[in-house]
Order: C-alpha cells, then sequence, then structure tokens
DNA sequence: AGATAAAAAATGAACGTTCATTCATTTTCT
DNA sequence: AGAAAATGAATGAACGTTCATTTTTTATCT
C-alpha cells in the first residue's frame, strides 16, 4: 500500500461515507460498492488507500476518535482547578457528543460491538489520558471521590452517548436547560462528600 | 409459518447461538449456517421457527428483552417508598446486566446499533414502565430530581452497560464495594437537593 | 400392545444473489 | 511522454433462503 501523494478529499469522503453507511444501514448492510458510490468513487479506488474493508473501518475509527478527543481538550487547561477543568472537558464533550452526531454515533456504534480489531480500539482509548490525569489529581486533592477510573467515566462521560442516541433517535431534545442539569448530575455522581 | 406444536428445545438453542456469535462475531460475521450448527440444527430449520434473519435477531432481542425487565422487577413492590424501590431495582439490574453478560451484551448490541428494526425496539422498551412510575412517583413527593425519564435513565441505568462491557472485556472487575460506590453514584445524580 | 398409515418436523444439497477484492485498461497529472 | 491515480468489469467465495426428500412423531385400527 504505496503512500498516496495528494487527494486526500477522497479519503475524506470514503471517511465520511464509511461513517453515513455504518450509522444508518450498521456493518453488515454497508458493502464496500455503496461505500464506493457514495463517495463518488469507483470500488478499486477503495484500495489504494487502505487495506481491505477491516482496515477501512479501523482507520475511520481511530481518526474520529482522535478528531474527538482533540475536541474535548481543545480548552482545557491542566493548570485548572479540578472542579473547572472537569466542567470545561464535559461540556465540550457534551457539545461534541451532540452536535457532531454522525460521528458520536459511529464511535458508539463501535464502542458496543465487536467490529473494531481490539488492538485498534486500545489505541483510540490513549488519547484519553488528560481526563485520566485531571481526575487523579481530584482523587489526591480530595475533590473526587476515589472510585475506580471505568466508574468515573460510566457515571459523567457515558451517559452522553446514551442521550446522543435518545436525541439522534428523535425522542428526546437536550436544550440548554437540560444540560445543565445533565452536567449536575454529572458532577454529583463523582464529587467528594 | 405454521405454529410448531414442541421442541421449544431447539428453539431455545437458535436463541442462545445467535447470541452467543452475534456477541463474539458481530451481526456481519454471525451467517446463518454458523447459527445452525452452533444449535446442531440444520440451517433450513431455522426458517421453521423464524421467518428470516431479520425477525430470528428480532424476536431474539425482545425475548432477552423480556427476560431482562422481568428480572429487574422480580423482588420490587410499588408499595415500596420510593428510595427503597429505587435501589431494589437498582441492584437487580446490576446483577443480572454484570452476571448475565451474554444476554447483556446482546442487549447493549442491539441498542447501539440499527440491526433492530425500530418498532421492535419501540416494543421492547414497553415493559420499563414500572421504574418510570417509580420516578414519576419520586419527583412528585420530590425526592428525585425533576428531571426527564431520559436523564435519569442515562445516569443510573445506562452506567451499568458500561461497566458491563469494560468486565466482559477484562480490563475491570466490579465487586461487592464497587457496587456500592456505584449504586451511591447513581443515586447521588438523581436524588433531590 | 403391535402394526400401519398419515401428518409433522427436520434435513442438507442446490439456487440465485451479493459481496470483497483484483487487475488489465484508461484517465489524469507532472 | 512517462508516472501516478483511478476505473469498473471480472472472479471466486460466501451468504440467505428454498424445497424435494428423509426422518420422526402421532393417530388409527386390529
Amino acid at each position: 500500500m504505496a503512500q498516496l501523494q495528494k487527494c486526500t478529499d477522497k479519503r475524506n469522503a470514503l471517511v465520511q461515507a464509511t461513517m453515513e453507511l455504518v450509522n444508518n444501514n450498521g456493518f453488515h448492510a454497508a458493502p464496500m460498492s455503496k461505500i464506493a458510490k457514495m463517495a463518488n468513487v469507483s470500488p478499486g479506488t477503495i484500495y489504494l488507500y487502505f487495506e481491505n474493508k477491516q482496515d477501512l473501518v479501523n482507520q475511520v475509527y481511530l481518526e474520529v476518535k482522535s478528531v474527538f478527543t482533540a475536541y474535548a481538550f481543545e480548552t482545557y487547561d491542566p493548570k485548572m482547578p479540578v472542579e473547572q477543568g472537569f466542567e470545561v472537558i464535559w461540556k465540550r464533550i457534551a457539545e461534541f457528543k451532540l452536535n457532531k452526531c454522525q460521528e458520536a454515533m459511529f464511535l458508539a456504534q463501535c464502542d458496543n460491538t465487536p467490529i473494531i480489531d481490539e488492538p485498534i480500539r486500545q489505541e483510540g482509548i490513549k488519547h484519553l489520558q488528560p481526563l485520566l490525569d485531571l481526575w487523579k489529581r481530584g482523587k489526591e486533592e480530595g475533590s473526587i471521590k476515589p472510585l475506580s477510573d471505568y466508574i468515573l467515566y460510566a457515571y459523567t462521560v457515558n451517559p452522553l452517548s446514551f442521550l446522543m442516541l435518545m436525541q439522534q433517535r428523535g425522542v428526546f431534545k437536550i436544550g440548554k436547560k437540560e444540560l445543565e442539569s445533565a452536567y449536575l448530575a454529572a458532577w454529583n455522581s463523582i464529587k467528594s462528600e
């Protein structure tokens, strides 16, 4: 798979088409031929950019995951106090999950199914380190309950995935007020005392 | 599709095999031929019990969902005080999600992908009514925050799905102590004041 | 009870389709 | 003109589903 020099356009179109089809139809009903058609590209072209279908979906996952974490930490500064830092990160994550639905849905599907190879998934998690560091700091100074990172994640970040899905399916709409309540619920579940 | 009279055994074996294969390989890599083999049945036999592959997975979903809710409410009595009722239900749900991994994983996958037809999914949700009634009571008496049911679900039940997955993937183990912490986090996120 | 026939259930090879992937050819860029 | 990129028809494998046949169960009669 020789590195192609330009035309990151076609690659992006393929990434976008893969997300859209997997979101709407599921992995099992997202054939290469349709992905190609949606990206305005010939089926054969996909194999200039990706090894095969599994590699395609792996790469899309990694790319979307790193866009997500970059977005999450964009306005965060490790010098912030714990509570403020948490609020900043949480609200960026919420903004991402609720506005970039396409990307968030794709991640949710990948994280809850075996379609992504396990080593690739592990790699996608690494970018989350700043949040884990913040939690470590919070636990040390006593502002955050001394719980496993998995529990902290389950009660603060994961609920947003569920709310995103419900919004996407049209049964629930989250506005400014609901977002503030949701943030409080998140903070209340992990803050000390 | 005439009703078959006996041999609910074969049907159960098919349900079990479908869950196992979809959990381990994903829907796209769970062909009818493998499902049949795992259930010790001929491929043709599947079509005596189910219309087609979509119907098979729909029915498995409905069946597992109703086993789940039956389990959740088994020890609950609507006459219980709100906080006690919530604790009873929450802990049953936790028990189910953490012990019946096969079933819980399958539900998580179905709820986060488009593999289940939307009307069928809607039907599966109906059995959750007792919990919604409890929350209504809690909001009216002021013991539970006046939040949307979706937010309450996101912060109390959904985290368990995430923790179940992490336990299943071997990166996290939830014991008696963690379970108690998790319950407190859940209750803290939705209790009033 | 045992024998026999009719009905029900189960089988698995066969069918038509669709899929991922390849590669000889064409198009676009340098 | 030469190299790089893109094409899309062709290929073989795998899939969901069917149905003519076989096996098992049930019902009936001696």
